[in-house]
DNA sequence: GTGATTTGTTAATCTACATGAATGCATAGG
DNA sequence: CCTATGCATTCATGTAGATTAACAAATCAC
């Protein structure tokens, strides 16, 4: 969701909010038309499994758009939960207005990109789960977030990747020892 | 990609064309500006990993629309062969004329809606294939496509479902036991 | 039809990662 | 400041699913 220039243009329409480390923006269950624009910290979205298990589906720093699309579309209660990683500054914007209302041409084709962007991801992340191995998916979550590694606890790194902390760290502890 | 009236309105402007079974489609590093809508048959995409092992991305039955989404949105060549599962009516659509061309309002609403659908259902299949077993996934796939699993060949669902076809076929037996 | 290749199944062994527990650090609250 | 809770790391053990191999059934080529 890099192409933002149309939502900051909303940015005067919708409320700017605060939020601090561990603020929950969306829980389980909820409705949830919402999506949220980061201006300035880091955000998250996450599963809770019927073992009691967090899956980290995506992180969103600054400049990136968060959201249960998926419950969204379905019309269902929220599957996700939304929380901030770090103290944030977010723009909360109701979906209607992104997906919905009445938006010109230029508007909706820059949605049609925003989404054909987001599938593309999430394509890749799909091949990734079912191809690749815990080393290889932790070196593409480098790629993906470049700028975030440190920011982030490694328990949720592990749990974007789909390992337990303990495996990740055995793997840092493997990368480090050969460099 | 279930909402598809507006594709089938293009039908005399485009070319149906008929496949026999295993017919590619696509190639992977081939130029990629082609979508395929399924009129009839069964189709599917995968890639193969640098061991050589395929990974089924998708299924394609009738009324599905099936294309390479990741490498066109960033103009990458395909990254996904796409072949037919059985012979197949297919009609070929541009992926310029889908998503970018001189569409009016609603056609592009319709995009929107389509690309909404097909986030959701990737944000579905990341958030299994990240916490659910090889059981359960199966499952969800019976759920997914509940009318293909006998028109497919085993190993293609094992590589759909991220396993190998013994440990599909032994997941097979222990449920075909328990009933 | 006949032989050859591909497919599905079963079983033995192997391995990546999970689980559980112990330890040292850090951060938070009183 | 001290204690408590959470976090990252390491290690011992367990397990889902991979790998390899063998074989029967189905499909294909001719």
């Amino acid at each position: 969701m890099e192409n933002i220039n149309e939502i900051l243009s909303l940015d005067s329409k919708e409320n700017t909010s605060n939020f601090s480390k561990g603020d929950i923006l969306q829980r389980e269950g909820e409705n949830c038309s919402k999506a949220f624009f980061v201006k300035k910290g880091l955000i998250r979205s996450y599963t809770i499994d019927n073992k009691g298990k967090e899956h980290v589906f995506m992180f969103a720093p600054e400049k990136w758009v968060i959201a249960d699309i998926e419950s969204q579309e379905f019309n269902q209660p929220a599957k996700l939960f939304i929380d901030c990683v770090e103290a944030s500054e977010v723009i909360i914007l109701d979906r209607r207005l992104l997906f919905k209302s009445d938006l010109n041409i230029d508007q909706l084709k820059n949605n049609v990109n925003l989404l054909s962007r987001r599938v593309a991801v999430l394509q890749r992340r799909v091949i990734m789960l079912m191809s690749a191995s815990a080393k290889d998916r932790y070196e593409l979550f480098l790629e993906t977030y470049p700028k975030i590694p440190n920011r982030v606890p490694q328990r949720m790194i592990a749990s974007y990747l789909g390992i337990t902390p303990q495996a990740l760290s055995t793997l840092r502890g493997e990368i480090a020892r050969k460099k």
